[in-house]
DNA sequence: AAACTATATGCCATTATTGGAATATAATAT
DNA sequence: ATATTATATTCCAATAATGGCATATAGTTT
């Protein structure tokens, strides 16, 4: 099986989750800290940890530590054409 | 299917898998039969089948049935600019 | 140092996905 | 009607994903 299509599959498959969509839905907002994410989503910290590794490892999203905190934005300022297609696809 | 974040992700499990990726890849050069993407791939038949059925319950794909073909066709246009968007991500 | 806070990791039961093999269906041809 | 062909469905074992709970780590404060 070709590389290629095992990492895109990566991708779509970190995109694959209702959580982690609007986990990345909120970041469009700009960059967020974890215990943002987790006050805003309604989930607990653990899963909103892991949710957010998932993304970073499918290379979506990255972090930046401060101090105690861990903020974490989009990679992709194309994505936002990326969701527009979506969109377009789910009407 | 209930919210819009269960949708989205119903379409990215869609494509979270390279058999279906690379079924997608070969139908943006235009509709193929079945037996056509099974030749092409290197997977059975019956597999095939499943993942075609998955994409079209996505909404990614459509069918049209001719005798006794079954020919699958991508139902969206902005499909190119979509995957554009992902092959900036995975460079 | 200990206490506290933000985030990450490990464990676990439940559920979903994967892909092969056998079989069923449906359209066509003889 | 029977045979043939293209596609779909069912069953199954192996593997992976989900999300909660408990716990660990790492930076900060006192």
């Amino acid at each position: 099986m070709n590389n290629l299509y095992e990492k895109k599959a990566q991708i779509f498959k970190a995109l694959s989750n209702p959580v982690r969509l609007e986990i990345i839905d909120f970041l469009t907002d700009g960059e967020k800290c974890v215990c943002e994410i987790v006050e805003k989503l309604n989930y607990e910290q653990p899963h909103i940890s892991k949710s957010l590794i998932k993304l970073k490892e499918a290379g979506l999203i990255e972090d930046r530590k401060d101090g105690l905190n861990v903020y974490y934005s989009l990679k992709f300022c194309c994505m936002k054409e990326f969701f527009n297609c979506l969109n377009k696809m789910i009407k």
